[in-house]
DNA sequence: TTGAGTTACGAAACCGGTTTACGGAGATAC
DNA sequence: GTATCTCCGTAAACCGGTTTCGTAACTCAA
């Protein structure tokens, strides 16, 4: 069925240039602000287009001319703060290039990641950024092939030679957590998450970095592994609360996967800092909430979602990079979850 | 610039019909699933779809079908939970219906919000659904305007009369919160929340007609206005606090807002229920994390976000809908945040 | 007045599909 | 063998813009 022509509610641009008294280019012309129409005429156009209410047909617009108006984000999911932020950074980076965003979240699912794709490459968009931490990138590939001009946020590490990604100073993050721990007298840390994502394998290396120089032995029992989300901090937290020696403090994948770990400290009636010290990573809004405030480690978040998109726009506009990697800095934040442990902490007479 | 033919990565439908040996039309029709096409020629022409890699250019079909297999949702932020499971919600129920989704949130900003509808409106959509509890819903008109299907979750109430809308029993949801504390014993319950949104004021009536069946008087010093974000529920419970004579119950305006009151208990070296209970509204993921687990009132968020989309697919098919507004119950979740008040709390010897 | 150089504008082709309307082949009926 | 009815398949028009390219008109110099 065909739309019917709606001659009143959604004039055609023929219909203005008839209204003008002029042709079809002219109004064109007028429209996206090109040359070539003497001041006179272009005048009487936007008067027309603006009586009128006047929109451009984007799907004519978008097959003539070959562009959109919009970039595709991808994202893993929605109910992680740590992703709205990302989301943020784009929104407004697009906004102020007059571009609009188009949302995606995958939750991990191979369907809907591959949906996605089949969207992104039927409907055709100006770009693409993706924050997908975990294998789908794989797919890379079929965007790549069709020419598409590519961003990626938090990756995975192998990434195409001509994509352009922005990560974050995962090492030093991981190794300032520790050393802080380390300096408060702490001296069996554990750890939760990895091993799959890069970013954790760089954390964890930088914890055990700041451990070897501390001369501290790294315990592979204190190393619990464990995803993003605050049930396997809770998890962990119970395995490591179970061992015959467990930590006087626990640095967590992330600040999500910290608010299991209060959980599991709460239910064995012990609390941070006085009982065991806590350290998340991000710093999302909700670890200033929590009780106690979270001590963490910073990730400009919303920044990185900036760098990617300036980079996919400078990509678009056919700029050389001179990086195609881009990584932001990391910075400890003390709350108030992290303290001295117990003293006497070896025997443990508590 | 045009884009290059592209031969290689990117055929189109006529050459696939040329290789296939059949007409532009025909493709379209196998394309489509449509009649009209003996089943040998079908197949070969699939055949030769699979081997090319062929996809419809979605534009270019927009365009001419004047269909673009895209439903837009618009949300005010995806920071809050509450709205991720809305969009959970819309989501799956518009993939099982073989339409994407295309989302983007407004932050509450009267521009992004003119923006978002400028986009709809110029690359076309097969239908909107607003998650919009605040004020934006007025530009509403424009879209109907454009004869656009459209269904809303969770609004403030004044919709026209064409318009699918999804809300919750919040007068239930505040009664039945309410009740709870009452029959532990409280007298003096706070509450915090409004007066700006639909559903807050109904959670309100609930709350004051729970009180009155129970022979309590109601106090308007304890309730406090607040927004639906962590920080207003924090600043609530510090002006409580301050009263002269401060509540034994607290029933925050939702989940995020609880987070808020929790901090200021910590602060004020109190805890829930010890001092004092909290109730809070929505039962997002988090709540169940947060120590001690919240009890509060059950809103199925997701369902609302299905039940909007099923309403806006019948109206897409053009089917009539026998209701245009529907509510769906809340529930009450008990858990560790509430408890009897102290003994002899009018003495407040505690 | 004429020729060269600009500038303003429009006719027509084009983007890649969908839809309409029609013709031809084959099946069935008589 | 011919008339009628289906079923397949295609030519051509169409959706609503953008882009190319040609030309008329106008400016300026000689």
């Amino acid at each position: 069925m065909r739309k019917q022509l709606a001659g009143y509610g959604k004039p055609t641009m023929a219909e203005i240039a008839a209204i003008a008294g002029v042709s079809k280019p002219t109004v064109s012309k007028v429209m996206n602000g090109q040359p070539g129409v003497a001041s006179r005429t272009r005048e009487r156009v936007e008067r027309v287009i603006a009586e009128r209410g006047y929109v451009r047909h984007g799907a004519a617009r978008a097959l003539s001319a070959g562009r959109t108006g919009a970039v595709n984000l991808v994202v893993k999911e929605l109910d992680n703060p740590y992703f709205a932020e990302i989301i943020r950074g784009v929104e407004e980076t697009l906004e102020r290039a007059g571009l609009s965003m188009i949302l995606t979240a995958t939750h991990d699912e191979e369907r809907r990641h591959r949906r996605w794709m089949a969207r992104v490459i039927e409907y055709g968009t100006d770009g693409a950024i993706l924050v997908l931490p975990d294998e789908q990138v794989a797919h890379l590939e079929l965007l790549r092939s069709r020419g598409i001009p590519m961003a990626l946020v938090d990756d995975r590490g192998e990434i195409p030679p001509d994509v352009a990604s922005v990560g974050a100073t995962n090492f030093a993050g991981g190794f300032a957590a520790t050393e802080h721990l380390v300096s408060l007298g702490h001296r069996r840390i554990a750890i939760i998450g990895g091993p799959s994502f890069k970013s954790t394998r760089e954390r964890v290396a930088g914890y055990r970095t700041a451990l070897q120089e501390a001369g501290v032995e790294v315990d592979p029992r204190l190393h619990q592994p464990g995803g993003f989300v605050a049930e396997t901090g809770y998890e962990a937290t119970r395995n490591l609360l179970g061992l015959p020696e467990p930590p006087t403090a626990i640095f967590a994948g992330n600040d999500m996967q910290a608010m299991g770990v209060y959980k599991a400290l709460y239910e064995a009636g012990m609390r941070a800092p006085e009982d065991v010290s806590v350290i998340g990573f991000d710093d999302l809004p909700i670890s200033r909430l929590l009780t106690p405030a979270l001590t963490t480690v910073r990730q400009p978040v919303r920044g990185m979602g900036v760098l990617a998109t300036q980079m996919l726009l400078r990509i678009i506009a056919g700029e050389r990079l001179e990086t195609r990697r881009v990584e932001v800095a990391t910075s400890l934040v003390v709350r108030e979850s992290t303290g001295p442990p117990k003293i006497d902490d070896s025997s443990r007479n508590g």
